[in-house]
Order: C-alpha cells, then sequence, then structure tokens
RNA sequence: CGGAGCGUGGCGCAGCUUGGUAGCGCACCUGCUUUGGGAGCAGGGGGCCGAAGGUUCGAAUCCUUUCGCUCCGACCA
C-alpha cells in the first residue's frame, strides 16, 4: 500500500475526551473515529488490524472445530422470554419495536438464538456434538461507555457455542476451546493470564476469563506464586484458617461518634485499628435488603454474597434503604437490632471485642461479641482477597495484578437448554437436553488491550501479528530522482518477498514520516534517503526495542529476512513462555 | 441514576466575570524558500459561538429550557 492513497489521518494532538492510552493511540494513528458515546468507525487501518485480530482466531476457531456462522444483530424478544433473559439481562438490553409492535433487542451476546436454532435441527445424539461460532457486531447499552474501543457499546465478538450430548464431551468442547484461546492470545504476541471467573449475566456452571495483563487494566487478579491458581478477585475464594475466639469480652456499650461516618474516621477517633471495627454493608439482593460484615479493613466483595444467596444481582442498598433501616445517616449501621438478614464474613470469627455502628445516628457500639449480640444468619466467605491472604489450593503466596478481559468461557451446563428444551434422543431413545458452552473472544477490546499493553511515548507498538503492516518504508526524498526510483524497487522487492509493507510516498518532510511511523506502531521501519544510498545501505529500526542498524542495498532481500528474524525474536523473548494457567 | 464539568472553523483552545457584532495554535489553500525527527516567511479560505425561547437598542457573553459529550461515584456504611 501507498500512504499516499491511504486514507490514515493521523493527528498530532489527541481529542480532549479520550481518556485512556489505548483510544488517545487509536484516535491519533488515524485508526477509529467517535460517531457518538460508545460508538466507533473503524477506518481503514483501525479495520485491517481487526481483520488481522479476526483472522488468528478465525484460523483457531477452524483448527479446534469449530463451524462459522452468522446471525442476526436483531433478535425477537419472545426468544429471550424463554429464557427470563427478556427481565433479567436489565438494562443493557436495548429493546424496540417494529412497525407491527412486535418487540426485538439488538443482540449483546446470542445463546437464545443458536439455542433456537440447534433445538429445532438436532434430534439425535449421532448429530451431536454442534460447535459453531460467528464473529459479528454486538451491542450492549453499557451503564457508562468508556475506554474508547475497551468499553463501547457496540463491538465486535467471537462468539462460540458448543451442544454436546453428556458432560464428557461438554467438558471437551470447553477443553479445545481453552486451549485454542491459549493458543490465540500466544499468537497475538500478549502477555495474558487465565483465571477463574465467575460467569456473572450468562450463568452457567463454571468460566475462566482470559486477561491481558496491563496496569489499566479494569479487573483485578489473584494469582498464586507457588502453584497455578489463578482467578479474578470477584471469585478468589478466601480460606479462613484461624480458629473461632474464645476470649472474654467486657458487656457492650454504646459510644457517641459524632460525625464518623467512615471506618477510619471511627478508627481515629477511639483510636483502635481499622481491623477492630466490624463494618456492616447493606446491600440490595433481587430487591431484597441483607446485611454483610467484614472487618473494617476488608472489602465486601458483592459477587460471593449474590452467589451464597443463589441471587441474580447484588449492590450496595441506596442511602435512602439504609436510613430507613437503620434510623441513622449511611455510616452508623451494625447488625445489633436489625430486622434484615446478616451474613459475616468467617473471618470475624477469629476475635471479638469489636466495635460496630449502632444503627442510630453518631454512635457505635462498643465491646461487642457478635454471637453473644447479634443474630447472625450466616457465615460465609464474603470478603475480597488480599495479598495478605494464602492461595485457596496449596496455601501458597498470592499476589494481584490487573488486567483487561479479552476472552471469556463458560460451561453453561443446562441453562438454556432446559429453558428452551434443547433435547434430543440418546442410544436407547431416550430424550436428554444438551450440554452447552458458550466462549466469547473481544476483537475489538483484544486490539485496546493490546495497545494498553504494548505502547511508548512515540505511539503505538504493535506485536506483529496484529500491526496493520508488517513494514513501513520510508521514502524521505520522493522529488529525488534516484531516491525515489531505489524506494520503489525496495517497494516491489519486499511485495515480491510477500511482506505486508507499506510504503511512505507522501511529499512531506522526513520528520513528519517519521513521527507517523513511530505513531503507527507498524513493527519495522526501513528508510530510504541520500545519505543512506551513497553508502549503499538503508537503515532500519525495530519500533519495539527501538535499535537500529543498516541493512545493503545489493542484499537486501537477505539482510531483510535476517532482520525481520531478530525483530520476531525479540517479540517472543519479551512474551515470555506461555502460560498454562490453571489446570482445567 | 446521583454529582461535577464542557459544547466557540476539521482538531486543541481563548473570549463569557464587567453584553457592543469572534480570536489564537495546529490542520487546509496559494507562492517563495527549505528538506534525515511533526519547517520558515508572506498571502488566503473556512465558524448563523450545540439547539430553542427570553431579557436588551444590541447576546458567544445574562436568564430559562433542551440536546449532546466527558469525567467522578456504585466499597461511603
Amino acid at each position: 500500500m501507498r500512504f499516499s492513497s491511504c486514507y490514515i489521518p493521523t493527528l498530532k494532538e489527541s481529542p480532549a475526551d479520550a481518556e485512556v492510552i489505548s483510544h488517545k493511540l487509536l484516535l491519533r494513528a488515524g485508526m477509529v473515529r467517535r460517531l457518538t458515546s460508545g460508538l466507533y468507525i473503524y477506518l481503514p487501518l483501525g479495520l485491517k488490524v481487526m481483520e488481522k485480530i479476526a483472522g488468528i482466531v478465525r484460523e483457531e476457531m477452524n483448527a479446534a472445530g469449530f463451524q462459522e456462522l452468522l446471525m442476526p444483530m436483531v433478535q425477537p424478544g419472545d426468544l429471550w422470554k424463554e429464557t427470563g433473559r427478556w427481565e433479567h439481562y436489565g438494562k443493557e438490553l436495548l429493546r424496540f419495536k417494529d412497525r407491527n409492535e412486535r418487540e426485538y433487542c439488538l443482540g449483546p451476546t446470542h445463546e437464545e438464538v443458536i439455542t433456537d436454532l440447534v433445538r429445532g435441527e438436532v434430534r439425535s445424539y449421532r448429530q451431536l456434538p454442534v460447535r459453531l461460532y460467528q464473529i459479528q457486531s454486538k451491542f450492549r447499552d453499557e451503564i457508562r461507555p468508556r475506554f474508547g474501543l475497551m468499553r463501547g457499546r457496540e463491538f465486535m465478538m467471537k462468539d462460540a457455542y458448543s451442544f454436546d450430548a453428556d458432560s464428557a464431551g461438554a467438558e471437551r468442547s470447553y477443553k479445545l476451546m481453552y486451549d485454542a484461546y491459549t493458543r490465540i492470545f500466544s499468537r497475538l504476541g500478549l502477555r495474558f493470564r487465565a483465571v477463574e471467573a465467575d460467569t456473572g449475566s450468562i450463568g452457567g456452571n463454571f468460566s475462566h476469563e482470559f486477561m491481558v495483563l496491563a496496569d489499566t487494566g479494569e479487573d483485578t487478579i489473584a494469582f498464586c506464586h507457588n502453584c497455578d491458581y489463578a482467578a479474578n478477585v470477584e471469585r478468589a475464594e478466601v480460606t479462613w484458617q484461624g480458629e473461632a475466639c474464645a476470649a472474654a469480652c467486657p458487656p457492650c456499650e454504646k459510644v457517641a461518634t459524632p460525625g464518623a461516618h467512615s471506618v477510619e474516621e471511627v478508627a481515629n477517633m477511639l483510636h483502635v485499628p481499622a481491623a477492630s471495627i466490624v463494618k456492616t454493608m447493606l446491600l440490595t439482593v433481587d430487591g431484597k435488603t441483607v446485611a454483610v460484615l467484614v472487618r473494617g479493613d476488608r472489602e465486601v466483595n458483592a459477587v460471593k454474597l449474590k452467589n451464597l444467596l443463589k441471587a441474580q444481582d447484588a449492590e450496595l442498598a441506596g442511602a435512602a434503604v439504609v436510613e430507613g433501616l437503620t434510623h441513622a445517616p449511611v455510616g452508623f449501621a451494625g447488625p445489633i437490632g436489625l430486622s434484615v438478614p446478616v451474613y459475616a464474613d468467617f473471618e470475624l470469627q477469629g476475635g471479638t471485642d469489636y466495635i460496630v455502628g449502632a444503627n442510630a445516628a453518631d454512635a457505635h457500639f462498643r465491646h461487642v461479641d457478635l454471637r453473644r449480640d447479634a443474630t447472625i444468619t450466616a457465615w460465609a466467605d464474603l470478603r475480597a482477597i488480599t495479598p495478605e491472604d494464602v492461595c485457596p489450593r496449596c496455601g501458597g503466596r498470592i499476589e494481584l495484578t490487573r488486567g483487561i478481559e479479552v476472552g471469556h468461557i463458560f460451561m453453561l451446563g443446562l441453562k438454556y437448554s432446559e429453558a428452551m428444551h434443547a433435547a434430543f434422543l440418546d442410544e436407547t431413545g431416550k430424550e436428554k437436553l444438551m450440554i452447552m458452552g458458550c466462549y466469547g473472544i473481544g476483537v475489538s477490546r483484544v486490539a485496546a488491550a493490546a495497545i494498553e499493553q504494548n505502547h511508548d511515548q512515540n505511539g503505538i507498538v504493535f506485536p506483529p501479528p496484529l500491526a496493520p503492516f508488517t513494514c513501513i518504508l520510508l521514502n524521505l526524498d520522493p522529488r529525488n530522482a534516484e531516491v525515489n526510483a531505489r524506494a520503489e524497487a525496495i517497494y516491489a522487492l519486499l511485495r515480491e518477498m510477500d511482506v505486508d509493507v507499506l510504503l511512505d510516498d507522501r511529499d512531506e518532510r522526513p520528520g513528519v514520516k517519521f513521527k507517523d511511523a513511530d505513531l503507527l506502531g507498524v513493527p519495522m521501519q526501513l528508510v530510504v534517503g541520500g545519505k543512506g544510498l551513497a553508502r549503499g545501505i538503508v537503515e532500519c529500526k525495530d519500533r519495539r526495542s527501538g535499535e537500529k542498524g543498516e541493512l545493503s542495498v545489493e542484499n537486501l532481500a537477505r539482510d531483510f529476512s535476517a532482520w525481520a528474524a531478530a525483530v520476531r525474536n525479540g517479540w517472543e523473548k519479551q512474551q515470555g513462555p506461555e502460560r498454562s494457567g490453571p489446570a482445567l
């Protein structure tokens, strides 16, 4: 491709509404433009990156024995009512009516549609397994779209679905996808981790997320230094190893704590560590309010509560609910005399003589023995894991790091086949439900994540497999006949060698070309200019390392191939050995 | 949904407090010079100041409404 005939509108400055680095650089490099909140136009270069990613995904899906199909983005509401997700999916599901007042939604995912397809076709165990996928736009009406391509409302996704006759088959399908995902993210040149995850609104029995490691990630993951345990903090189990505290506790008494709303304020006012305070959080779980107790220096994990109560969702109660229940402003809730179920974190059994909110303005209780003074509905693992905790599998050291969720695979089990009656006849002629799995990759998010992980002050540093071009050839002086002729000859040679090369033949100053080349993140830069040609060389620069070298014009094909191998090698070293992730 | 902020040429912004008929940088067009890390000089084109209504002799500026966008909050108990 010639730069002069490409639409690559690069920007010197980044638009004011871009916050994260991937968003800024995608805009500056002329890869995307925002249409409106959460909706992006993929410009030619951005689309090319997307297609590179999709290409690798497609190859690995096909290799795993999944077949591509394409389903409509618009889906009938009736199907979603069958599974109950019309009610439960919430406002993220964009609904609308057609001219005949029939209800529809824009597909945020396609379990209903594909299950409808398969239940209408498959009758016999002989037809199973069915393994299908598509690469398509999804629409989710996010609460707050942000971070550019990272959390848009419309985005490109690969979603795959498997239907098996028995759980052994379903596990084989799941494993095929787990391995395919590992291969995909390895091939893309990304540093990533597979982690155990919560199944969220998709549901199912268990799931794994694939996380690109980056400090700007929205998720936190916990992993063990000793074994291969790794999990999203939403899910990471906390094992409480202490013993129930048997120490005596003085009688409970009320103390004035004017204006002390937070644990920190109470701790300072009463001169006690945060760990001797019990934090009482009120949460609304499927419309009902419950209280959760954790130590003052801990954080409630709402996902664990939701799963404990087998609920659809759990979120912090609003101030009105808190005030109505505690007869006090937010900040003074406590378990004593509360009229809702109280769930307490295991860890609190390890101590006594706590401070709790008094359910009255500006007051707390001290010398509280939770067993003696409060009614605890149940003790459970309800807090978020911390680096002080140990691995739930082997007791090893736990570390937390940030990640960007780019893939998620789910063992759905019977959730959808039951609701939609996707059944078949087994060998004995008995009707059975299909066991399903579903597997997503956020293709557009992968592009953003790759940039979050790979960039520097000068721009994007694309891993070669998803770079829009392999090589950018800078013709520094197109008006100079000799330089121009050399550049054209090298361009032709590289194309013959099947190198995906962008020739910068624009009538621009050299500085502009250098800057744009760095910004675009093309892994290999070749510079053809009068100075080098006089010495019979062209300069080369590895975008990742910044290392410069010289290739002889005479033996360009040979030198280029050797250099290309060195560049690839550098990337592989940086990525490190493939990580296996947690055992299945 | 709650809180904050912003809408002024394609992009980034100033002007608004204290109303007087719109400006800067980048980009764009023309010419000359320049040509190895986002050139210099000179000239030029482009904006009913997000929209609607109001106050006023006069509104980008003041008031009301509305739309759009961004950020923060959903671990504060």
